[in-house]
RNA sequence: GGGCGAUUAGCUCAGUUGGUAGAGCGUUCCGUUCACAUCGGAGAGGUCACUGGUUCGAGUCCAGUAUCGCCCACCA
């Protein structure tokens, strides 16, 4: 027998263990269709926060959904080194001991990382088992694992060969705490209150004048060399060819003139330095401008600038330069004012550009035909509306800066010559070889010390993990993959690079839908990350509500491009919701409703049987389309009013009399059925909260059924294969209505809850009257009434109800205020009233009449006559009160 | 500055092709009926942000306005 409460805790561990030791998870199935997802892979140092509960929820209940129907599911898992993220965690670690990263060496280093990963790394995959995430952990990969690594190095050899990857010397954006160049996308900028000065630089020939320049950051003037202004600027005509004395640095430079420069800002003139500065960096370039790098990569100034500046930490040398140009009355004029700071993701410090040489993705080349495979359809997004995003930055996207100053990750494989020529090979042999063939003679290589950008590896994740570049049975049978679940944070990230790595090496697609789900985000709408310390730990939730309610209350959020709140009370209340599955359970376990190997839900024979069944076989199919169109939230709330508002609420109401009464067929079959549509409950709701499904499946289910196996193993219900009974539907549909018009009418007149009444129909055809007797004890039980009687006259002092045809009368000779009573019936013949009026005067509308389609004016007719029908027995009702 | 999205019940949010608004929670009233008080029954509560348009008919389509949010660009 089953407890009165469900214990989440004791039972979901014990589950997931069970799953997982007998191989549930597992791909290989031969006798399906391959249905793959490979998991967004969480960073290594990652846990478990509140936006991967949700993606791997929705991934799983894909997964499960689909294995339930019959395909060879592979949920291929992993993690990501996250190279930046995690030297940042050891280098912390080394610090608390007073190391330092640069004191041990690389070699050292990345031992020690390896250390603090076969230690502490991977705790969000324990994680994702607690979430009953149903990965084929045998596969599981991680991007700095033997075989992932060989890939990458496959990848840039070949990119590079084929002119893809390039090494370049251009300004990156550098970020001076991690000392490490970090790509476009890695910056993020933000609002901050500064201040723009406007300093006078005095003309070389003439230092009785002086231009104007305004700045955000003074200490940049020290690598200024040109001073722009509008070409067609009247008020800088003069000058434009003329130099200017650039203050403290003592240096002339010109005056250019120069689209970039926009008359309507500062002072109309604009210094330039394009050492530090993308914009100026553009300019220099168009009028051979000389490039001063005035920072070393400490973001300290170098040796490039005078002496007294020499060494100054870049804030301080800003201070320091105000001051002296104020000194010698060059500075003219503050101004306070908000602008953008970049900062870089990671170090949470102002990003400086910085001239230095890298490696790079030529990403436009690799986007032409990831653009194409989304216009033509080979990949949809869903919702579609993000279609527009990927397209809006593929085809505007810039190289794509992979090399990164770190340690931890893939190291390039690169490697100079004494004279700097480099040699892309995928190892030290075979770069040895080709320098011979290119030296003529063995020569000293020395291997280039970067490593890639942690979403190189990211982007070749749908066939790496499958064994590429092997030709492996896997790689053949689950390429392409079938969908990809993520949020829209990491579609330039991750998205659109496996779309163009994944066509560019295996000539196909690496999945054909991308399932965007909404961002969780805390009470204030701000995206939760690590950095801003606002992280909700969704363990805490499982612990508190199971592993079922937190999953099932992020499906239910999950509507289509959405943000997500998460509220408590919500998971609260879903937690309930298993509660009451749980009871519904057991009460069909004391009242004998135990599975009956082979029954049929055709060989129902009772009103209350069939149309259980019809009901189930339109929430399976309402529950199959919605899962089939990524609408969790949909499918989420179609089985929890199913089960609750349907099964629950009526059916078992219903079937009460019947479990109550005496042995005999009609008894058996309900006791069958209603096994089978707990037993079809169980089934739907096995992807959403598969704990307590496959609980109750091994409880109930699986001993008396004597077949082996998981619930998660069975074959998905299959709405079309089950009768439907619209006969029945509509006998059960009434009964409903009038047990529920009874109660209100009871709650109404204030008759008390234990108070059993009678009640007289009146005006029931012979079809509504065999309803009556065939449910005659389930209505007396439901609405609490003594005895029900058909065509009876209406003592004085009854309250009356219309339900359609009928007009039900409860005798309530002591309880009821007759005046009360009248206001009552009144008040529903005006409102009746105003919707008959409603309805005529669209009836009475010419272009109504024929420009609606014929159901609607149909429909509007009858709705009218059912009204007119309520009205004049609600006239008769009121007459009868006198 | 460019783009995207939001605005529906006290709160959090659904509402797929246009046909007189829904859920959960909260709230009010009633309830110790033998599955469940993590429950049962009943109710109150919305001029669907605003303005205009298309249409027989608009929460739903179009345009504009307001407010909020996000993404991208912008260190004069």
């Amino acid at each position: 027998m089953l407890d009165k409460t469900y214990d989440a805790q004791a039972v979901e561990a014990r589950i997931y263990d069970a799953w997982e030791q007998s191989g549930a998870f597992e791909c290989g199935r031969s006798d399906g269709r391959p249905y793959t997802i490979v998991i967004p892979p969480p960073n290594v140092t990652g846990s478990l926060h509140i936006g991967h509960a949700l993606n791997n929820t929705l991934q799983d209940i894909l997964c499960r959904f689909e294995r339930m129907r019959g395909r060879d599911v592979l949920w291929q898992p992993g993690m990501d080194h996250a190279g930046i993220a995690t030297q940042m965690v050891v280098e912390r670690q080394l610090a608390e001991q007073g190391i330092k990263r640069r004191d041990i060496g690389r070699d050292d280093f990345v031992r020690r990382v390896w250390e603090w990963k076969a230690q502490s790394g991977g705790r969000i995959t324990t994680q994702l088992r607690r979430l009953g995430a149903s990965c084929d952990w045998r596969r599981e990969r991680f991007t700095m694992d033997d075989g992932l690594s060989r890939a990458v190095l496959k990848v840039f050899v070949r990119l590079h060969k084929e002119g893809l990857i390039y090494r370049d010397k251009r300004l990156v954006n550098w970020d001076p705490k991690l000392r490490t160049a970090i790509s476009d996308l890695e910056v993020e900028n933000r609002e901050v209150d500064g201040q723009l000065w406007y300093f006078r630089y005095p003309l070389a020939d003439d230092p009785s004048r002086h231009v104007v320049v305004a700045t955000t950051r003074p200490e940049t003037m020290l690598g200024d060399t040109a001073v722009a202004v509008h070409p067609e600027d009247e008020r800088y005509r003069d000058i434009v060819g003329r130099d200017v004395l650039l203050p403290l640095a003592d240096r002339r430079i010109p005056v250019v003139a120069d689209e970039h420069s926009d008359p309507e800002k500062g002072s109309g003139a604009v210094k330039i330095t394009p050492a530090h500065d993308f914009n100026d960096f553009e300019v220099g370039r168009r009028h051979d401008l000389p490039m001063i790098n005035i920072l070393d990569a400490d973001a300290n100034l170098n040796d490039a600038v005078p002496e007294p500046y020499r060494g100054l930490e870049r804030y301080e040398a800003r201070k320091r330069v105000v001051a002296d140009m104020e000194a010698l009355g060059l500075l003219e004029k503050v101004e306070t004012q908000r602008h953008a700071v970049p900062y870089g993701d990671r170090g949470g410090v102002p990003i400086e550009p910085w001239l230095t040489d890298q490696w790079y993705v030529d990403a436009a080349t690799l986007a032409r035909p990831a653009i194409d495979a989304v216009e033509r359809g080979a990949i949809s997004f869903v919702p579609r509306t993000w279609e527009k995003t990927y397209f809006e930055w593929m085809r505007n996207i810039e190289p794509w800066c992979i090399s990164r100053q770190l340690w931890w990750g893939h190291q390039i494989p690169a490697w100079y010559g004494p004279d700097g020529t480099v040699f892309v090979e995928e190892d030290e042999a075979q770069a040895q070889e080709a320098a011979q063939a290119h030296y003529g003679r063995d020569v000293e290589l020395v291997r280039d010390e970067d490593v890639l950008d942690t979403w190189f590896s990211s982007a070749l994740w749908p066939f790496s993990t499958l064994g590429w570049p092997d030709r492996t049975p896997e790689l053949a049978r689950y390429y392409k993959t079938d969908v990809l679940v993520t949020g829209f944070d990491i579609i330039f990230f991750w998205v659109a690079r496996m779309v163009m790595m994944g066509i560019h090496l295996m000539e196909e697609v690496p999945f054909h839908t991308v399932y965007v789900h909404a961002l969780v985000r805390d009470e204030k709408g701000q995206k939760m990350s690590k950095s801003k310390g606002n992280v909700m730990d969704p363990l805490d939730l499982v612990e508190s509500y199971g592993a079922d309610a937190v999953r099932f209350t992020l499906t239910a959020m999950a509507a289509q491009g959405r943000d997500i709140k998460l509220s408590e009370q919500r998971i609260e209340g879903y937690r309930n919701f298993g509660t009451k599955l749980w009871n519904a359970a057991r009460f069909a376990e004391m009242n004998g409703c135990l599975p009956v190997a082979g029954w049929q839900p055709a060989a129902a024979t009772t009103t209350l049987n069939r149309w259980i069944v019809d009901r189930l076989a339109a929430v399976a199919a309402d529950v199959t389309e919605a899962l089939e169109a990524y609408r969790f939230n949909d499918a989420a709330l179609a089985t929890y009013q199913f089960t609750w508002g349907t099964f629950c609420d009526w059916y078992l109401e219903l079937a009460k009399p019947v479990l109550n009464g005496e042995d005999g067929p009609e008894k058996a079959e309900t006791q069958a059925c209603c096994a089978w549509a707990l037993g079809q409950i169980l089934h739907l709701l096995q992807p959403l909260m598969p704990f307590v499904a496959e609980e109750l499946w091994a409880r109930l289910y699986r001993p008396i059924l004597q077949e082996e196996g998981w619930l998660m193993h069975r074959a998905w219900p299959d709405a079309a294969a089950l009768p439907r009974a619209p006969q029945a539907a509509a006998e059960l549909d009434w009964v409903i209505a009038l047990i529920g018009e009874v109660r209100a009418l009871r709650a109404e007149m204030n008759v008390p809850a234990a108070a059993r009444i009678d009640m007289i129909v009146n005006g029931a055809d012979a079809q509504r009257q065999d309803w009556l007797t065939r449910h005659d004890e389930a209505i007396r039980r439901l609405a609490r009434l003594e005895q029900v009687t058909t065509d009876g006259p209406v003592p004085s002092g009854a309250a009356q109800l219309v339900l359609g045809e009928v007009t039900v009368v409860l005798p309530l000779a002591n309880v009821i205020d007759l005046e009360q009573e009248k206001r009552r019936l009144g008040k529903q013949l005006d409102k009746l009233g105003g919707d008959i009026a409603k309805i005529e005067g669209k009836l009475g509308n010419a272009s109504f009449l024929s420009r609606a389609p014929e159901h609607v004016v149909e429909e509007q007719r009858e709705q009218r006559e059912q009204a007119q029908a309520t009205v004049a027995r609600l006239r008769q009702a009121l007459a009868r009160l006198g």
